[in-house]
DNA sequence: GCCAACGTTGGC
DNA sequence: GCCAACGTTGGC
């Protein structure tokens, strides 16, 4: 990665919410608006939790885009110099948001999205804090952003190492049962943003659902 | 600043 | 290939 060439990955894009820079409308702020102005700091504490364990999704199987190839898989990962890539092309502040927040040293899941059998296929390592996606500038990128300007680069990307695979594939349908179940029973994926934020391409995950996540490649599919 | 139309995501 | 969910855009 930074020494030598950047890996493609073709992030998600989804859309929308902002917060950090630009005051971008974000969804949520809307939503809330009127009523309390001074509610977005207050506490003190539980304005925005800070995470250490995170989610990103990419597809693994082609899809073209302007004749390019999307396709980016934790083989493909696995396969380049370093096992490491860029995490480029998110193009929504959410999701780049939570990458902003990403620390070196932090591990996230690799999932694979789009594809015949969604689920998680890994585990990779933030190495390189967030830094600006170069791809935002590039014209023949599939994720070349016309608005952004390099006085004031509006997307930003992390390195990703790989790390390993898990033991078994998680498959997206067994997160949903367990993300079901733990919804009535009470548990550690009821609010899993897989699934109660599906759209987002680089999302949170609590220590908690984290660890139970990874603790399924142990045990029998549900 | 609202909101309807539109576009995209992504599971199925 | 369909379509539900939801973010974004742009007119007013």
């Amino acid at each position: 990665m930074p020494p030598n060439k950047k890996a493609k990955v073709r992030k998600e894009t989804t859309s929308s919410d902002d917060s950090s820079d630009e005051g971008k409308a974000s969804a949520f702020n809307k939503k809330k608006k009127a009523a309390t102005p001074a509610r977005k700091r207050e506490k003190g504490s539980s304005d925005s939790p800070t995470y250490s364990h995170w989610l990103m999704k990419s597809e693994p199987e082609s899809r073209f885009q302007n004749g390019i190839d999307l396709k980016f898989g934790i083989e493909d990962l696995k396969a380049q110099p370093e096992q490491t890539a860029c995490w480029d092309g998110v193009r929504n502040y959410q999701a780049r948001n939570f990458m902003r927040q990403m620390k070196v040293g932090q591990r996230a899941f690799f999932y694979h999205s789009n594809c015949k059998e969604p689920g998680v296929a890994g585990l990779m390592k933030i190495v390189k804090e967030a830094y600006v996606d170069h791809t935002q500038f590039d014209r023949k990128d599939p994720h070349y952003d016309a608005a952004s300007n390099p006085g004031s680069p509006k997307w930003s990307m992390v390195d990703v190492q790989y790390q390993r695979m898990t033991r078994r594939f998680l498959p997206l349908s067994e997160l949903k049962r367990y993300h079901l179940q733990h919804r009535d029973s009470g548990g550690p994926l009821k609010n899993l943003a897989l699934f109660t934020k599906p759209r987002l391409s680089v999302q949170p995950l609590t220590a908690e659902e984290f660890d139970f996540i990874l603790s399924l490649e142990d045990k029998k599919p549900l």
